[in-house]
DNA sequence: ACGCACATACGAAACTCTTCGTTGACATCG
DNA sequence: CGATGTCAACGAAGAGTTTCGTATGTGCGT
């Protein structure tokens, strides 16, 4: 009777949750104008996105002030690494090998991301011994 | 007035993909078969999703037989390196090499996985040259 | 020619996602 | 007090997704 595995995120919601990672906890508004930055959202479509994710349980909402405070409940890494995971499940055929093969092949990557990601791999390495 | 940027496939979409792939151009029966096998999904459904993708341009169908034959519209790795591009984008503030590093910490990797990244790390810093 | 098997097409139902208008609560300012 | 501004809540509309029942067409065997 725990919480079951958070839902995959939609677009808008992760539109969203990147607002609450960068600037944490934050109200309504503070979402609203962050986003609207760069493109039309209304007011009222935010918070009511808002409150289907807290209904799902991708945020929390904090109800002691006037203006609800909302952030995320799962951190960004997470996030992201379930997004890869479930990636990987549906079109890599479960493999994150295979994932991250693609992902490199399709990229002209620059020197100094080579070299972080090859001593990443070293730290792998080094753990898995 | 060319073809515009094909749409990113939902779920159902994917999973049907995944077997035009692997059995090359199919009938509805013939995914409906592999599809099938461990789930529990109507041959109608199959045939509405096909013909829903085939508008979409997701895929090529041949009419000329009775049975009409189906045939994903672009190939593997690039619906593949697409997905990742989007994930970027959505997710990963658009870099892609974000997106390996998460992947690659995320699990745990056997030996011969991790040689095989490394050699593919290689291969692009030989070409980036 | 009749009926069966198999195929596509169509449309509707149930559900989710996204958007936004409207309402009502509440505080603050003049 | 009364007008104004800010806020959450609600409902509904429109699009997309997924499912499947039903209708219709067509070829083949007997």
């Amino acid at each position: 009777m725990s919480d079951r595995q958070p839902p995959r995120p939609t677009d808008s919601e992760l539109a969203i949750l990147g607002v609450l990672w960068e600037r944490g906890p934050s109200t309504v508004r503070d979402v609203h104008e962050q986003l609207n930055k760069d493109g039309t959202t209304g007011y009222t479509t935010v918070l009511k996105l808002l409150q289907i994710m807290t209904e799902k349980g991708l945020v929390v909402r904090d109800e002691s002030e006037r203006a609800h405070v909302y952030q995320s409940r799962y951190g960004e890494q997470k996030t992201q690494r379930q997004l890869l995971t479930d990636l990987a499940e549906r079109a890599f055929g479960g493999s994150a090998t295979k994932l991250v093969m693609q992902a490199l092949s399709g990229r002209k990557a620059n020197a100094s991301e080579l070299n972080a990601i090859r001593e990443l791999l070293d730290t792998l390495e080094g753990e898995s011994r």
